[in-house]
DNA sequence: TCCAGTTCTGCACACGTGTTCAAGTGTTGA
DNA sequence: TCAACACTTGAACACGTGTGCAGAACTGGA
């Protein structure tokens, strides 16, 4: 026999499984001295009580299943960090999965979830595709979506929680354009990401409130990496007239821009500004020191296992979590120094 | 009744539930019409077998737990992601569990991974505290440690794959006394953690190879984090006859120097030579590019979980698994500039 | 001493699956 | 026609836990 089981404690008590049941879980219909008996000797026997029976019985598993599309990404690490804090906490295990933005690998994903019972899931995944969150939804599992705001019509199993892109990306675009800038570049991630979209709108409707020219040229997509920031930022620098400031997606963007601009002498923030999203570790130790929009990413990841917990206990709440960046000035940024190409 | 079970296509089937059960395990059992119209109806019916029954009847979960410090360390970031890709690959789920470096939470996260009867167990923490390892032995549960030798006498459920520090730590410092460095400081980690104990022996044993000097006020400990590596370069600074090139025990360390050296002027690496270890990808992005020893993180996650899979399936295999570095040479290192103190 | 009420315990079943074994059906050859 | 055999199926049980319900043991009062 492999693990000691309540059968094996009951046979040394001299009781039967049911009375073990109770005792160990402090149910007050055992006797008190029984029960002190019982858990005396199932803690001299090392038992631990089978999750996987237990689940049978109740049909609840305390598991939950995390799909990213990679922990590489130390956004998604970050978050994954906070979910799996709360989650410990209030005895949860959570199961990680990768989806490698891979379509076949995330309904993989959601079948592995599906056939482990898992009481709730969590995305906080770049993309969440057509195909995916209708799966999701149909194991009538609640589900949080973090950073990947639900497309279709509001569904009761499907939650939210997400930073204020546009009101951030206003922000990041009031600090430059009050800078003195004019000419400012976006360096986005792959189209069609949520929070890619909102970032520019944010940029896009920012220029537009200062009456400034939106010029296409300037925006240039990467791929949330530093290797597309580097590649975008490259191509930023051979357009004619380049810009004097440059909003990028997120943090690894700007690693890569910040890479092309110090291999080709250019200065920042003397020659050009650059600005970046997430506010990653490495952000205080580049060189200059990045300035950025911090997103609470840990204490994002807390919400939404929070919002699994409240769902799981029943409490109202709401279906959506809108939670607040901060503009973090460090030193990337400064005054434009030349004169801008289109002064009026 | 919330999930469709093997009862259930069993009454539609109108056949009994092994039937079923086997052919969707296409047991030869069964009459191959009969298997095609029961794995039918089981597809329009959506049945996903609960893998908690099967664990139940079969005594295997399927699951294996991964704790680690924190996810948020990218080298153990990297790890993980090699070890959820094999994982997956044969259909096995991963527990993620950070320990936070708190031994109640290890001793919690055991019992959690107990509990759940997990099949196997991958640590991927910088420290395996004394009481750690022992505990998860007495699981008799296949264990794996990453980067992390097991200290006491050989035991049948501990493996581990580490890379070769001492030959890694040697390959280092040859190239910077090959470049002429004789001042050559070493930032650690906390002490006490094996990776950081053999690449200091490295560290010394070179030195003395080389007949040089060591100076204990040139031995530095951080936290294997940024912050560390800063800090301890501000140390490195204020002594009196300040190294020529310091070796770091890791790239967050190097990375929080190197922010020191650029605060205070002082050219990488025309004044001072830094090296990291690791080779994490943000080492390709800064300024200079940093020199370090490739880790295979990846594959390191790959090869613990071939492990584990090896001796689920009872196949012979080393109990320890030992791979090899790379000396990545980018732009952190140089000749020393100025004369070297106490040359002869 | 007996009865009613309270406190405690165990039987039986449920949860969903896999497996052993016996029995059923059909086929072939004598 | 019958036996021997292969093929197919289902009854029964196991895995480890939780729970409804009946009944046992105990307590207190008349």
């Amino acid at each position: 026999m492999r693990h000691v089981s309540i059968k094996d404690i009951a046979r040394a008590a001299k009781v039967s499984h049911p009375t073990v049941s109770r005792a160990l879980r402090h149910s007050p219909l055992v006797r008190s001295e029984t029960a002190k008996e019982i858990r005396k000797i199932a803690e001299t026997m090392g038992y631990r009580p089978s999750a996987i029976g237990r689940s049978l019985a109740t049909r609840k598993t305390n598991m939950i299943g995390v799909v990213v599309t990679t922990i590489a990404d130390p956004f998604i690490a970050d978050v994954v960090r906070g979910i799996e804090d709360t989650a410990n906490e209030f005895g949860y295990s959570v199961f990680l999965a990768n989806s490698n933005a891979n379509p076949d690998r995330e309904i993989q994903v959601v079948h592995s979830f599906h056939e482990r019972r898992v009481d709730g899931i969590l995305v906080a995944a770049s993309r969440v595709g057509a195909l995916y969150v209708p799966l999701l939804s149909r194991l009538r599992v609640p589900i949080v979506l973090i950073n990947n705001q639900h497309p279709d019509e509001p569904d009761q199993f499907v939650r939210s929680v997400m930073i204020d892109n546009i009101k951030a990306s206003s922000e990041v675009m009031g600090h430059l354009i009050g800078l003195g800038h004019r000419r400012i570049a976006y360096i986005g991630d792959k189209s069609g990401f949520q929070s890619d979209t909102e970032r520019f709108a944010g940029y896009r409707r920012s220029l537009e409130l200062a009456s400034y020219a939106f010029s296409p040229e300037l925006v240039v997509h990467g791929d949330g990496k530093a290797e597309g920031g580097l590649q975008a930022m490259e191509k930023l620098l051979q357009i004619a007239d380049p810009p004097t400031a440059v909003f990028c997606y997120n943090d690894m963007s700007a690693l890569g821009a910040l890479r092309t601009l110090c291999a080709q002498g250019i200065k920042v923030p003397a020659d050009i500004s650059l600005i970046g999203f997430d506010d990653l570790a490495i952000a205080s130790y580049t060189s200059p020191l990045l300035t950025t929009v911090r997103q609470p990413k840990q204490q994002m990841g807390r919400i939404a296992m929070q919002m699994l917990l409240d769902t799981f206990s029943g409490v109202e709440s709401k279906s959506s979590i809108k939670v607040e960046g901060e503009l973090i000035l460090r030193e990337s940024t400064a005054p434009p120094s030349r004169c801008d190409g289109n002064a009026n």
